[in-house]
RNA sequence: GCGGACAUGGUGGAAUUGGCAGACACGCUGGUCUUAGGAGCCAGUGCGCAAGCAUCCGGGUUCGAAUCCCGGUGUCCGCACCA
């Protein structure tokens, strides 16, 4: 008998799906749609790594039998290709970034095919193509013509490595994302995005999304919605008063002290009446000196500096409070500034000792010489005044309207979300369509002049003075000003990654159109996404990137819903076969490629299914690849017969391998076809050959399109209808009960489906297991579970 | 500190969501075929000689708990001096 090789089948069946665009999504279908979606990749020189097939598999099952389900399914993939990595090998390597990104998809798109995926090859999208570009452009253009894109003077996170600036979602424990190294302050000018905008809208809206709780939970985090007020301290003796934001208001009668970031800007007015100006700087240049990194992750003793001179006055006591300068308060949440109530806050507290300051209890209920008391749940206000005998809800309530009716204060919420730094000193981004002009200022460049094409340079390479390599480029950078025509410069800086991966999902829906990025008609064929898998690693990044931008274009009217996916889940990470995080240098993991070769993409899918829940981390295995290579083998070894296998195990395996493939439960689907083979190796039809491929189809492609062929099955298996099953053949007509004596399982009997609690009660009680036990007695009480169990309990 | 997830044989992992724990696979043991086998096939495989005991530990609810509740231990992940 001929051998199972994958190598003379695979390729053949890969070329036939392509020539005949099995794959691709159509716009006149009047099926109904399902538009599957996995996070493109960044087209990296080494080609696919671990990350990529495990979602890619597992989406492209999904997407393969919805389409034998008889969907019209939109299943893309494109190229997510600006960013630092291109730009890094092709200065190491002195080529052009757009050559690098060249060679690498077509190297991705050759693992893509010989992996079998799905894809539809006629939607590809490339972040890079200015014909692509040209609308992220847009759409950026369109954000600063709304007021959410601006460009301020802000203090930002500067990644010395990558030498560019970072958003706060890119600085993980005080790190760079990408390089880990330990991100620097720096004031610049940067380009922002108004993000903080949609934070109420971004935190209800996850109402409408089916987002797994973990990611839910995550973006809610993220977004950090806090209620408090904002109240004003006078400065005794000035004009100036200091505002702080609290979210224990009820507290302010036990602020004995304030507390200001090192870089607020009241130390500046006031510098005249600080008497220890010197001592005060000196803690603010130390202060600014530290990375975030040192500030919160290394430092947690409280330091500080009183300013001498300058006292604020506490609107409910009336009294004289210090002012103190500590980089425990940070300048980028609220105000910079805080009521410091050490009663009833850990921070203030541990300050408050460190400094020898009077510490009020205005909340009963803890022992504050001990620690602070946070509860807000059983305290009872003392000490406060008018607000005496009040629990802290209602003293909320009630401080609220008297600082109110004082104009000392307001109710607001406030959000841990900061506006998204949108800029880039970088090359190899999208340019930034903003012309500054001397006598206009900063001049949107108009429509009809995008895209806005990168300069092809000989020299990319970033500097380290904050400036875009652009900006050397001189005949690029000078130009002239749109509105007056004077002479004029181009904005130099470039937009970071997140751009084009925050819309990519609209372009799929009509890829080439030039005149929009994607016309009314086909937004409303394909979105929302109806299905989106991808990394948790994205939850804070471009999954909530990508909801703005989206709730954005859906409030100028461009795109028809408030949320861009529906469903979003999350396939778990692969560790290395040592169970930590899969390297090069530590040999732990598996290249696709090598596996393929040896095994086939056939085995390597399966592989990456079956070895654990889709949804949860796994650990990779070599052990696994043999027992699903083996299984194929046994699948090509079966030959159909005279006898058929067991109806109710065939509709039995039909469903199962159906609702897991909707669950993303691959693992157990792949068990059970597993199951169904060994049956069918015992004696199997036609029929049950023809039905066993079309399940196996989207899991094991190849195979089953060379097997169904070899059968003589008409058209071909990944066009063949999903089979169906009959749920009433998915039972027997007996069922085997557990027989339980008080609760202990003692054996079992087999009974008619759905036969009577009395038949099933009197079958279990003639078991002989049954009898010895009773010695004679009646039960006291039976439990019948209809088609499960009896459970006989006897007394003593 | 806050938030999320998790803990099942030698291993990866199942368990219809409160109803026969260990599906499926790896590994291992024995057999068989073979010049040979790190190939194939067949059988066995949670622990225990047994009655029994078993889902991280301790309580609870229930006729019945891996699953629900309370307490503890441990692991992983996200955020974190967020006022």
């Amino acid at each position: 008998m001929e051998r199972y090789d994958p190598k003379a089948i695979e390729p053949k069946w890969q070329k036939t799906w392509l020539e005949n665009g099995c794959f691709r999504a159509g716009d006149e279908s009047g099926k109904e749609r399902f538009y599957a979606l996995i996070e493109f990749p960044y087209p990296s020189g080494v080609g696919l790594h671990i990350g990529h097939p495990r979602p890619y598999t597992g989406m492209d099952v999904l997407a393969r039998a919805r389409r034998m389900q008889g969907y019209n399914v939109l299943f893309p993939i494109g190229w997510d290709a600006f960013g630092l990595p291109a730009e890094n090998y092709a200065i190491k390597n002195n080529i052009h970034p757009a050559e690098v990104v060249r060679h690498n998809v077509e190297h991705f798109r050759g693992q893509i095919r010989r992996l079998g995926y799905s894809f539809d090859d006629a939607r590809e999208v490339n972040t890079t193509d200015p014909d692509y570009y040209k609308w992220t452009q847009w759409i950026f253009l369109k954000m600063v013509e709304h007021g959410l894109a601006y460009k301020a003077d802000v203090p930002v996170n500067w990644c010395p490595s990558c030498k560019c600036v970072l958003a706060n979602e890119e600085v993980v424990g005080g790190l760079c994302e990408r390089c880990e190294a330990p991100a620097e302050h720096r004031d610049k000018s940067q380009w922002m995005l108004k993000i903080t905008q949609y934070a109420q809208r971004l935190l209800d809206d996850l109402d409408l999304c089916e987002f797994p709780a973990r990611v839910a939970a995550q973006q809610r985090n993220w977004i950090g919605r806090s209620e408090g007020a904002e109240i004003l301290f006078a400065i005794a003796g000035t004009d100036e008063s200091l505002r702080v934001y609290t979210t224990r208001p009820d507290t302010l009668f036990g602020a004995t002290y304030m507390v200001i970031s090192p870089e607020h800007p009241l130390i500046g007015r006031l510098e005249s009446r600080i008497q220890n100006l010197a001592e005060v700087d000196g803690y603010r240049k130390a202060a600014a000196r530290k990375s975030d990194f040192e500030r919160t992750e290394l430092v947690k003793d409280k330091t500080g500096v009183r300013l001498d001179g300058i006292t604020a006055v506490n609107p409910a006591t009336g009294n004289d409070i210090p002012i103190y300068v500590s980089d425990y308060v940070l300048m980028s949440y609220g105000t910079g500034a805080i009521m410091a109530v050490p009663g009833h806050d850990t921070r203030d507290w541990e300050f408050a000792r460190a400094f020898g300051l009077p510490i009020v209890e205005v909340v009963a209920g803890g022992d504050i010489s001990k620690e602070a008391f946070t509860d807000t749940e059983t305290g009872t206000m003392v000490n406060s005044g008018f607000l005496n005998g009040m629990e802290v809800a209602e003293a909320k309530k009630t401080i609220a309207k008297w600082l109110q009716g004082k104009g000392l204060g307001e109710p607001k919420v406030r959000y841990k979300l900061r506006d998204w730094v949108f800029a880039r000193q970088r090359y190899w981004g999208e340019p930034i369509p903003i012309i500054h002009c001397p006598q206009c200022g900063m001049v949107p460049l108009p429509e009809d002049q995008l895209p806005l094409k990168l300069p092809e340079v000989q020299n990319y390479k970033p500097t380290d003075t904050g400036e875009s390599p652009l900006a050397a480029i001189g005949e690029w950078v000078n130009t002239t000003c749109p509105q007056c025509g004077g002479a004029a410069r181009r904005e130099t800086d470039t937009m970071p990654q997140w751009a084009g991966s925050s819309w990519y999902f609209l372009r799929y829906a009509d890829p080439h159109n030039q005149n929009e990025l994607a016309s009314k008609e086909a937004l409303r064929r394909w979105m929302p996404v109806d299905w989106y898998n991808g990394g948790m690693e994205h939850t804070t990044l471009h999954l909530l990137y990508s909801r703005f931008w989206h709730k954005f274009l859906y409030d100028i009217g461009v795109a028809e819903q408030p949320e861009p996916y529906i469903k979003r889940t999350s396939h778990g990470f692969i560790l290395g076969s040592d169970g930590t995080k899969i390297s090069k240098s530590k040999n732990n993991g598996m290249d696709p490629d090598v596996i393929m070769r040896e095994y086939g993409a056939d085995t390597l899918r399966l592989t990456i299914l079956f070895i654990g829940d889709f949804e949860k981390g796994c650990q990779w295995s070599e052990k696994a690849i043999k027992g699903c290579r083996r299984f194929l083998e046994r699948v090509w070894a079966v030959k159909p017969g005279a006898s058929a296998v067991d109806e109710v195990k065939l509709h039995q395996t039909v469903k199962k391998v159906t609702e897991d493939i909707e669950g993303l439960k691959f693992n157990t689907a792949i068990a059970a076809m597993m199951s169904l083979l060994s049956v069918m190796e015992k004696g199997c039809s036609q029929f049950d050959m023809n039905v066993f491929l079309r399940l196996l189809s989207p899991f094991a492609p190849h195979i089953s399109e060379e097997m169904w062929a070899r059968q003589g099955e008409k058209g071909l298996c990944c066009e063949a209808a999903w089979p169906q099953y009959d749920p009433a053949k998915t039972v027997e007509d007996t069922v085997e009960l557990a027989v339980q004596v008080n609760g202990k399982l003692r054996g079992t009997v087999t009974v008619a489906r759905g036969c009577e609690n009395d038949t099933a009660a009197a079958a279990a009680l003639g078991t002989e297991r049954v009898k010895a036990i009773a010695e004679g007695r009646e039960p006291v009480k039976v439990i019948v579970v209809p088609d499960k169990l009896v459970n006989l309990i006897f007394k003593g």
